[in-house]
DNA sequence: GCACGAGATGTAAACGTTTTCCATTACCCT
DNA sequence: AGGGTAATGGAAAACGTTTACATCTCGTGC
């Protein structure tokens, strides 16, 4: 009676058995095929094969002193959901990272000084090789952490107080405000408001930044009341468009940080009876997928999450293997994508 | 000069000379600590402080055979975004298991066959001691392969055509439709629609049967054309909502299973000019953080996402110490919470 | 006074790899 | 023929733990 293979006890000693070689062979015709010849590399692999082995990646990650797998800490509010765009960059990173045969080890936690102690613990503890940062704030005390610690990492956008140098993906955000922005005073808006991201977030002063230039080369003066700062939620920019069309000379167009307050800025519209795109335009960020289906479809600037995370794993792999931080650095373009939701002011 | 600890290369045997002892006690003190006599512990403690010892867990992990990790593969569809409820149920889990001291390890996979591929990775290569499921389909290969190879997994959700006992934690979609629908019903309505999930889903079959059910009891015929089977996605709920409200007689209620649908019907009634909670009364399922922000805000069935994932760890610690399947099996009552979407039928 | 058990510690083997040396063989060139 | 070199494969030492087993030291009961 032929016994089935019992694919989950093949260790490499059973294979060198198997095929009549040592077990540094059989490693070596896994790890560095071209080192042993063409006849043993055949049986070996055979072998394997007939026996279903697979490197125990335990043995491997002891021996090789690393443990394989890429670290992100997901900042997640006690509140509220967290931000699903992680979600897809989680998915960018984890094609990526399959590929490449590495784990991806995620951790949740509330953003605030906890966060630190996940970071600690996955770095400190030796659990992962590398991280993926996102979501920075302007001077992020968790690049720093990592920086003294020299640990390698890439992230999710910049953090333009600290000026170490080290690997980052960003979109141009203050392009692509400066550009939604020229987009609406091109269409005649001359009272063009601003709802923005919590200040500590690096991006914020960035897309802020895009939106006061635009104003400024248009030689449009810049009015505090309307630049407003909400915390990305949907409510938020519900809340605070509201606090707009208030005003005793509210805005005819809203720039929102990001889309999520874009949504909020619409059904604030909705409920006083104004028309989007119409008589008050709104722009977002982000391109989640709700902003095709708004009423109307929501004017915003995309961001390709899930090719940023693909990019991110090919960074920080070219980190782990050497490549200098100077020279993972890159800004990418920002599409500007009209829907419907912009149009030039009425009257 | 005095040296700083380098904290990061000690080892056991480092910590073994410090206090003057064998690197078997300096384990015993780690893991066993009552094993040995409190003059020697305190001395390896001290030791071990002084050079800021870690164990390494890659060492362990060997040593133990034991991967310390626990899997979860997020069905990532291309198009979109992933629900966020992932992202919630990540949180709650993230949370159960950094208190256990162990990693989570998360893949993220287009749901389909494929998406077996990243369980076979992670089982026979050995990466995970256990797994989470979640959206399960009504006969779910994922658990249906892993019951076969005998690892240890819990489910979100149950699967009711896989006969063998597993692990599972689930809300009562049934009972928390019947209680929507006789909700419905009991404020007068007589057409009351539904919106179901897609129907190879397990959650699928019992929000319908909830909803069958309260109409039986209520002597009320079920219309076909009031029974619709949408994508779980906003867009699909506006679609069909529209749909719905195209009908020869259309409904006053509509019952969806899932709260992004739900804003899809708020949207498609607004569209049409029908207020919603007044000309026809919409409840959703989920209870994710918009519903407090749509007008009116959205009558819906609470899901406790977070703290289903830290039951889940408890459930998955338990497994894993051998406590058989059929001790493991749970049932919530979800939580009605009307705020404003539901009402009586006008006139 | 002595065997005995309990308690405390040490020794060494294991976990499954990769990789550094060596040893052997074969080959080529002079 | 002899010596250098390349190709190939094996032995053994790591990697950092945990733990079975052995050893040693006492106190204790006889």
């Amino acid at each position: 009676m032929p016994r089935s293979p019992a694919p989950t006890s093949a260790d490499i000693r059973k294979v060198a058995q198997e095929a009549g070689v040592s077990i540094a062979t059989v490693s070596r015709v896994l790890n560095n095929p071209q080192r042993v010849s063409a006849a043993t590399r055949e049986r070996v692999l055979e072998a394997a094969a007939r026996l279903g082995y697979r490197p125990n990646p335990l043995g491997q990650r002891l021996r090789k002193g690393r443990a394989e797998t890429v670290g992100v800490v997901i900042p997640a509010p006690q509140g509220r959901f967290a931000d699903s765009f992680f979600l897809e960059l989680l998915a960018g990173l984890g094609e990526g990272l399959s590929g490449a045969g590495l784990d991806l080890l995620v951790t949740t936690s509330p953003p605030g000084p906890q966060e630190l102690a996940s970071y600690q613990r996955l770095v400190e503890g030796k659990r992962v090789d590398g991280l993926v940062l996102a979501r920075t704030r302007q001077r992020d005390e968790r690049i720093l952490y990592l920086l003294e610690h020299k640990v390698p990492f890439v992230v999710h956008g910049r953090s333009d107080l600290i000026h170490e140098p080290f690997p980052y993906l960003d979109i141009d955000g203050e392009r692509g405000f400066r550009q939604a922005a020229q987009h609406l005073i091109a269409l005649g808006h001359r009272a063009v408001a601003f709802i923005g991201a919590p200040h500590e977030l690096n991006f914020a002063q960035h897309r802020l930044a895009g939106y006061r230039r635009a104003l400024e080369e248009a030689g449009l003066p810049l009015r505090r009341e309307w630049v407003l700062e909400g915390d990305l939620s949907e409510e938020s920019g519900y809340r605070l468009t509201l606090a707009l069309l208030d005003l005793p000379r509210p805005p005819t167009a809203i720039l929102c940080a990001n889309d999520l307050m874009a949504l909020g800025a619409l059904r604030a519209l909705r409920e006083r009876g104004l028309k989007a795109g119409q008589e008050v335009s709104v722009i977002g960020y982000d391109d989640i997928p709700q902003a095709h289906y708004t009423d109307p479809p929501l004017s915003t600037l995309h961001q390709p999450f899930r090719e940023m995370g693909r990019r991110l794993v090919e960074m920080l792999l070219a980190r782990l293997a050497g490549t200098p931080a100077e020279e993972l650095q890159e800004i990418w373009v920002p599409e500007l994508i009209l829907r419907g939701s912009d149009g030039p002011p009425q009257s």
